[in-house]
DNA sequence: AATGAATGAGTCTTCATTCAT
DNA sequence: TATGAATGAAGACTCATTCAT
């Protein structure tokens, strides 16, 4: 019926929204439930809890991650070099367009992270672990990261990026800088003492040492975006 | 008196060692007191409340890792980028030996981002903002990385870093590197299912990456540990 | 369905009987919750928290006395001297029966002086000035003044009571006496070394006093109740 | 020593200060040391428990409320109902003076009310009935009334009141009128509805209607102070 | 599917009072 | 007398979750 969304979809805005605004602590259930339209007991239906209503949420975060680098794999004429430049600016306007999902995949890298430790799995939450949607996560988290890795082999075997790179090792190190810039972004825009740089002048020298670090022998197929002049 | 230490310091302590265990939020005020052997009442004697207890803790937190910089710095020898070489070595073993205070950090980057801007500012809690931690923070964060940016300008001096880099870019990119590098350490360990990668593979091609990335024409003083087989 | 009171009605009919025993301090939310066969959470959910119950009681308090003045100025073949002094056994009983209202009467007395002062109005606990039961209160505690005033009037016009008496100050006299009697009747009740009188022939007395304080020229339209041999 | 004020005077005061502000409940033990310059310790070599604390000044308020009235006796060449009005006088600069010491004495004269009702005395905190000063209050609280009943007493003989009056019920009638004053005050500088009367206004339209009540055949011995046109 | 009243475990925080020195 | 660190009982309030309807 025209008009009548899906009731789930509905719930997952709403917080979606409240957690761009407050932060997950923050957001009650029923803030959630007012928000989407509906009543506090309904979310309980579509979602078992808190938890697993913010790692349903996660799942489409890494979803939505994913069609970015699917997009630019389909991107035709790009060498993998310029995919890689490509794939950095849309993670970088990702993070900034939709901050509650960026910063869900961050924190379940963290979950992750405990997870896969002996010790520090049993600290988590365990509706965690009982979430549907966090076991689909377990599943598909690694896509983004092996379409990465795709792009860095590509590059390598079209020759614009250093054939003597690891692709694994290659990818993890720009998507850890690619999550590190949202974390540093506070400390620069802050008045500080001495230290002081727009975060564009960043971004832009940040894209530059990059293709520094991976530049290949092949000449880009068509002039880079990025000024070299900041350096 | 042996065994009498200053009280202060053992709830920071007991702090550290429960925010580690289990959390900030999942740790009880009460429980802090219990595990620094004194009574709850006198945790808030020392500590306005449950938050200026954690921005003390990121204080200190600063102050340790300044001091990972300040060695480095005084260390004789080496040139520019021996000494980064160095630095991230010693902020990686930090965030291991230290997970707590690399995360107190982190957080705090992203207070600082919500702090410096403008609508973000309302959302944080008052009882950071009133915290005189908080504002000992404001006033030092700045300073491990005014120490780093004087590294990179040390490393162009000497020739060891390429002389077209501009300090401070180059330092926070490193610098975002670095703490990117703790939040997808969760996703290289999961055992995934085609990428694969050990963390210390990952820490040497991080560091040869690097280097890539900074060298100049000047040749590195003495062997460099790591090995570029990796590659 | 009998049995199945009002929920608000049940929490603020505990909290009086609570307050009348205890006093509001001591009257712990659990005791009310308790007292009233629910849990404390629902109180929370009826009232917004310890003030504003104790407003919601007080506007209660208001809304029992204005009908005591209602139902004087209701009775026909009174005149005005005749009303004030059925009022103010009225209120004598009241006092006696609902200790608790009158005293919260009292209170908001108080509170009101703090409120009119722009000095004092910042020591009120904030939680009274949100407290949507103040602001009713405020709206309506005039109604049983103004009604006295009313009998005041009157009695001037049916010349049961002396014309040049200004019906406002006059009223306000016998309030203040009213509420003051509450207050001294400890000191007449303690057994105390030369001075004693007992509570019925003050109360007597007091009437008296009114009377001749006010009596016009008009003979009370029936015998008085209360015998004047007491002076 | 000069400069070296008595403690226990020192601590009284600043407990007058305090309470006068913030009042009772939400002045600090620890509120009360600091302004008197001392430690918090000390306070509890001075005064058992912050109950005992109060009875202190509630003892002090009836000893200089009870100078007022010897200093209306003591007046030579009045007449009783001079003294009663010049008494009311003094008692409502002193309820405007000493606001704190004025609600001490009515607060006390609660607990009085307490003290005497059997169900009411198990309510009383027993750290008041512990302390050495509520037993002095027990002794002396009487006396300002016996000074009042016998002004009272003296305006019969001297003719300046109505004989018929019986002197302990008319004084009554006057104390507890001078009590509701501070009570009542509040609802009357209210910017309320349709009843407005000035303070200044009551005020002397109360003294005149106490006259009226209380005026023998005798004429004053001197023109009075309050004017008769309010009426 | 949908509601929203009802529950109660969970925690921070305050502050009068004590006591070693 | 004097200090102030230390104690711990007490209580308000929140909010995720349940369930009768």
């Amino acid at each position: 019926m025209a008009g009548e969304k899906n009731k789930e979809k509905l719930i997952l805005e709403a917080a979606t929204q409240l957690f761009t605004t407050k932060g997950f602590q923050a957001t009650r259930m029923e803030d959630v439930a007012k928000q989407a339209g509906i009543s506090k007991g309904l979310t309980y239906f579509y979602f078992k809890n808190k938890e697993d209503l913010f790692m349903a949420l996660t799942k489409k975060a890494f979803d939505l991650l994913r069609e970015e680098f699917r997009e630019v794999l389909r991107s035709k004429g790009k060498n993998g070099l310029e995919m890689l430049h490509d794939l950095t600016l849309r993670i970088w306007d990702f993070s900034i367009q939709h901050p509650v999902y960026y910063q869900a995949i961050i924190q379940f890298l963290d979950v992750l992270n405990s997870y896969t430790s002996a010790e520090k799995k049993a600290q988590l939450d365990p509706l965690i672990l009982e979430s549907i949607h966090f076991h689909k996560l377990l599943d598909i988290h690694h896509e983004p990261i092996r379409l990465g890795v795709q792009m860095v082999s590509q590059g390598i075997k079209d020759g614009s990026i250093r054939p003597e790179l690891q692709p694994e090792i290659t990818f993890y190190t720009l998507w850890s800088m690619a999550i590190g810039y949202q974390k540093t972004g506070g400390a620069i825009a802050y008045e500080g003492k001495e230290t002081k740089i727009s975060l564009e002048a960043w971004k832009n020298g940040f894209l530059k040492l990059m293709q520094d670090m991976l530049k290949g022998t092949i000449q880009a197929s068509k002039p880079q975006v990025v000024q070299t002049t900041l350096f």
